[in-house]
DNA sequence: ACCCAGAATGAATGAATGTTCATTCTTGAT
DNA sequence: ATCAAGAATGAACATTCATTCATTCTGGGT
């Protein structure tokens, strides 16, 4: 949840090698998972299949349900994976002990947000398949709340201390932080699903004007 | 697209009726996009079937390859239906003729964006499901940016009316309006994903508060 | 050099699903 | 009362998919 983009990119390590690999568990489980983010970004979550997985990880289908118990298992574990790798950077940013300026602080964390690493159309596919099917399945929810609540917390920490050094007032530092947070998942929904309309530069114009109107000494 | 919430309440017309009813083909076409709306927020669209929608409808399976060609025709009839009724609703109120006060109109807008039709699990499990999906097909980004560019206009020009009426310096409408529309997709999400965290009425506060933000003697 | 724990395979199985279409039924016109 | 047009039905079919498991293979330990 510390490194946001290693591990996706390596997809077929031998083209032509037939000869069966033996890997330790765990490794085999992270080159499923990723194969399962990849198929989902290319083909949408209820389309994805095990033998596409499999597939997709250059093994045989088997392995999935040696590794995982099932297909609905895999897929919890898929969101696991991407909540914690998307809330886990954002809170590292936040907890920040590297960046000691809160306004610097509050722009690293603006650049995760919509910087390349996280809007990559394969990531921000998988995030909002799984929003799509929470609605009617507690256990995404609860999956996602969990880390969720973490980086709220953070950020409206982040945020009081912004309000104290700034010496603002007449703003609550908890409201803001549900706003900002809403926005910036508007804004990545923007990115996906209507890019004509919304460039990823606007998204950040739009965004820093946000934080600007809250915090003008800290943003410029 | 102008009427919001009439056709999905009424399920089971008759419980006990076997007599079948033949009825035109428009009737049967929404008769079945509503199923397939209460079907999707319930069970999600990747579990969604053929057999489940023309249960839910109490028709036969047969019937929706005669008015739809296709288990895919129908998902995508019923995404159109559903944008045009939401984009519909916020565009009747931002064109506004019959509230002149344009902050009414603002707080209108509001009150239906986060209000209790549009906020319904039911709509926002739809809306989402097919946002989820949305990256993997283009057909879904083609059909909700057709109505959304429609929708981002008027605000925009709603958003320009007020900031010449205020006198409001150093905002610009199209960028405002672009954040006004994420943020509330946002609340939409936090309402849908994690109900535990983000009441309506915090909703409400939270977008209120950014409108007050950017037009201060409209709001209050 | 040998062995074996357990990792990996993929053909086989059974359940589920989308689509078809021959048949039945309803309604309004004559 | 009769009839035709076409709306509605649901059993049947072909396909696809998740899951199983008997079998094969690998690599580290001795």
């Amino acid at each position: 949840m510390t490194d946001a983009s290693s591990a996706v990119t390596e997809a077929l390590p031998e083209a032509g090698s037939k000869r069966r690999q033996i890997r330790p568990k765990a490794e085999r489980r992270q080159q499923l998972i990723d194969a399962t983010i990849r198929c989902i970004a290319q083909h949408g979550l209820s389309a994805v299949t095990m033998q596409m997985v499999t597939r997709e990880a250059g093994l045989s289908v088997g392995i999935a349900n040696l590794h995982f118990e099932s297909k609905d298992n895999l897929l919890k574990e898929t969101l696991r994976f991407v909540a914690e790798e998307y809330h886990g950077g954002q809170i590292d940013i936040m907890e920040g002990g590297d960046i000691p300026d809160l306004g610097e602080r509050l722009d690293a964390l603006l650049d995760f947000q919509l910087g390349r690493g996280v809007t990559q159309r394969q990531k921000m596919s998988v995030w909002f398949a799984y929003d799509g099917e929470a609605g009617a399945r507690p256990v995404y929810q609860k999956i996602v709340s969990t880390v969720d609540r973490l980086a709220a917390q953070k950020l409206e920490a982040l945020f009081t201390d912004i309000i104290r050094e700034g010496d603002y007032s007449g703003v609550d530092a908890r409201e803001l932080a549900t706003g900002y947070s809403a926005l910036i998942d508007g804004l990545h929904l923007g990115l996906l699903v209507t890019p004509r309309e919304l460039s990823k530069r606007r998204a950040r114009a739009v965004a820093r004007d946000f934080l600007r109107r809250a915090f003008p000494q800290h943003i410029h």
